[in-house]
RNA sequence: CGCGGGGUGGAGCAGCCUGGUAGCUCGUCGGGCUCAUAACCCGAAGGUCGUCAGUUCAAAUCUGACCCCCGCAACCA
């Protein structure tokens, strides 16, 4: 560890373990693995950490609907999410599990700091309670649990306040004097207003909850959410010999906008409180949406990214999520656009490229680098010059460049030009056409050393996202090492020695047929989704989830099994209705008058941007009569209306008696 | 006055912070080349940069107002 090179400390969120990775969580840790590699190659002593979030309500319900213990629920998680990592090239060099025994002892480390310093007190939380989920909910006293919709309890529980109003001042002084520590700006003005508007105390300890890490000497407390996960990132880099092991404070928290202000606000307070160094900057990125309307037609359109590497493989993964999106922006995530991509960008430019340049090393050169009569590039050397100080800055003279700024999409932009640029020289220069001339053998020798150093330079300059196929790339260039031992402060045209030997000639992107590569992609996300959680299932057979690769699946709990008796405690019968009108101030809701049989219910349901109220009246339906009742935009409703959710933007139809004329109030089984 | 994102050639996007030739991928049309992964190169057609007003020598870019679209939340029991 001792060494004189710059420390770089950057980290992923630390992920819930609820739930099974998806695009969202492998864009994050992508970019920083893409980072890290950059950072490496920049001469930096670079640590990445990644782990999951482990403990709290969730998670325990997740476990016991499983019918396994929550140490071995969130192992198994655990193991998937680090599989992946795997898979996707990701270096991490620290995977944090909050169940790790270091990372309790830091969290109770930085509670007993944070106490002696007086940022602690005792008090009671009071909040609106569903017993039946197990959980706070945010509603109003006498509100129902917006999740179930039946009713909460206002419960009054005993726990640790963290003084967050006393850092109001503190952490604005902070952010005016370090402007950049929240990024984009967008997202640092979003932070601003929330902080000027006051801070609330925070609690940060449960006793409702089980699963967490203990409050020493006042069980049975447990550590709340954020005072929790967030400490991962210290606990990961020695928690309290943070600075024995000397990368704390991090360079760089990269997080999804949803959860900046946790990083951004209650983190430096946390480390505050506890007179420790806080972190230099927090990066929000935006998030991948999803054109649901092409992928699945089942409520569940989330994208997955095995399939992707199981069929494009994992630089094409990479490679898409830093190029189609502005970095910092929301973006687009879909399958026919990664698949052209991969296609015009990938297997066309720079696969081809390789492959052309190499061949032709191959046949004219007899496999070996040529040796020019200069080094100096011409023309060509002068463009790569000057791209690779706009991609990686300038060490020298303090630039920046697009790596350094997180503009990935920019790098990978510029990339394809210099590919573009060299096809175009060979087009110029027409080598095939050199190499039957014998008086032109200098000439020809000029060219294939300028276009396999350039080859050379744009493996180098493109390693960090994509090392797979770089690596592949300087294989066949005959070179020794691997981009990734470059030194990028010392990359400059004219370095590739003349006369190596190159190696055997593969494509590295092979082009592949666009409808086909989606429709296996699709086929592959569906079929993940059918497929049994690897963790709810009962009696796990050992065998499955980790190594067979095969492990996406619906997040637990959705495909529980009930039984008839369950069934039979949902009470349907045959209403008609009576009246429907349109509720003053929702698009979405009508409020009806159902004959039920037994009496006239008042029921709203949500279908009124799709039936008109007067052709309602009369209609029979099905209605969930034993519902609790709940209000809606402020009208009572006793009951529900069954209707079909169609199409991915989840259109209702009503339910109803076709085939024969149905009495009112008959009950459904 | 709920929060946020966006409206740029046929499609999808970049450029906007740091005003000054409107760029990229796909598609279309024409040409070239044959080393290469039906690839690559060159050229062409196609844009009042949502609307209106303002600032400026100069606005896609800055300011203001307005129109429209999309997420989330509310209202989908």
């Amino acid at each position: 560890m001792a060494s004189g090179k710059p420390k770089y400390y950057l980290t992923t969120p630390i992920y819930y373990t609820n739930g099974l990775p998806h695009i969202g969580h492998t864009y994050s840790t992508i970019v920083c693995d893409t980072i890290r590699r950059y950072k490496r190659m920049r001469g930096f002593d670079v640590v990445l950490t990644t782990g999951t979030d482990e403990h709290g309500v969730n998670v325990e319900r997740s476990a016991k609907t499983a019918g396994v213990p929550e140490s071995e629920f969130v192992a198994k998680m655990a193991a998937q999410w680090k599989a992946l990592w795997d898979e996707l090239g990701v270096q991490g060099d620290e995977f944090i599990r909050t169940t790790d025994l270091k990372h309790a002892h830091t969290v109770q480390w930085l509670f007993k700091l944070c106490r002696e310093n007086g940022y602690v007190y005792p008090g009671h939380y009071t909040g609106q309670y569903c017993i039946y989920d197990n959980a706070y909910v945010d509603v109003k006293p006498g509100e129902n649990c917006p999740d179930c919709g039946r009713p909460t309890e206002t419960v009054t529980e005993a726990n640790f306040y963290f003084k967050l109003s006393a850092f109001q001042k503190p952490l604005l002084d902070f952010y005016a004097k370090n402007p950049k520590f929240i990024q984009p700006e967008a997202r640092r003005n979003e932070v601003l207003s929330f902080v000027e508007g006051g801070l609330r105390d925070l609690s940060i300890t449960r006793t409702s909850v089980k699963w967490g890490i203990p409050v020493p000497g006042e069980e049975p407390h447990v550590f709340y959410v954020w005072f929790d996960a967030l400490t991962a990132y210290l606990s990961a880099v020695g928690g309290p010999n943070y600075e024995k092991v000397g990368y704390w404070p991090a360079s760089l928290h990269l997080v999804g906008k949803e959860i900046i202000r946790f990083h951004a606000v209650y983190w430096p307070a946390f480390l505050m409180a506890a007179g420790l160094p806080v972190p230099k900057q927090i990066w929000a990125h935006g998030w991948l949406l999803m054109d649901s309307a092409k992928m699945s037609k089942s409520l569940g359109n989330v994208v997955r990214p095995r399939p992707i590497v199981h069929v494009l493989g994992m630089d094409a993964l990479r490679y898409y999520l830093l190029r189609e999106t502005v970095f910092g922006q929301d973006g687009n995530f879909s399958y026919d656009n990664l698949v052209v991509r991969y296609n015009s960008d990938l297997a066309n430019g720079l696969g081809n490229l390789s492959n052309r340049t190499l061949t032709m090393i191959q046949q004219y050169c007899d496999g070996l680098i040529p040796t020019p009569q200069s080094v100096d590039g011409g023309a060509l050397g002068l463009i790569f010059r000057q791209e690779i100080g706009m991609i990686t800055g300038n060490v020298k003279t303090d630039e920046r460049g697009y790596y350094d700024t997180l503009q990935f999409s920019q790098a990978l932009q510029h990339i394809e030009r210099l590919v573009s640029q060299v096809d175009a020289y060979l087009v110029q220069e027409k080598p095939w056409v050199l190499a039957k001339d014998e008086s032109q053998k200098s000439h020809l020798s000029d060219v294939l050393y300028s276009a396999a150093e350039a080859l050379r330079i744009i493996t180098v300059l493109a390693h960090p996202v994509i090392p797979n196929a770089t690596d592949e790339i300087w294989k066949q260039l005959g070179l020794s090492g691997t981009p990734a031992e470059q030194d990028l402060n010392q990359l400059d045209w004219g370095q590739l020695k003349p006369g190596i030997k190159i190696g055997t000639i593969k494509a590295v992107f092979p082009r592949i047929e666009h409808k086909e590569a989606v429709e296996r992609m699709e086929a592959m996300e569906k079929e993940a989704q059918n497929a049994p959680s690897p963790v709810t299932t009962p009696a796990p057979a050992a065998a499955a989830p980790v190594a067979a690769g095969t492990g996406a699946a619906a997040a637990p709990a959705a495909d529980v099994k009930i039984g008839i008796e369950d069934f039979a405690k949902v009470e349907m019968r045959v209403g008609q209705i009576k009246t429907a009108e349109r509720i003053v101030g929702a698009d979405k809701l009508l409020k009806l008058t159902v004959d039920i049989g037994t009496e006239i219910r008042q029921i709203c349901a949500g279908i009124a941007q799709f039936y008109e109220p007067e052709k309602l009246i009369g209609r029979k339906v099905a209605v969930v009569v034993n519902l609790a009742p709940r209000k809606l935009r402020g009208v009572e409703s006793n009951g529900m209306i069954v209707a079909a959710s169609v199409g991915p933007e989840g259109r209702p139809v009503l339910a109803g008696f076709p085939d024969e004329d149905v009495e009112v109030g008959a009950r459904l089984k």
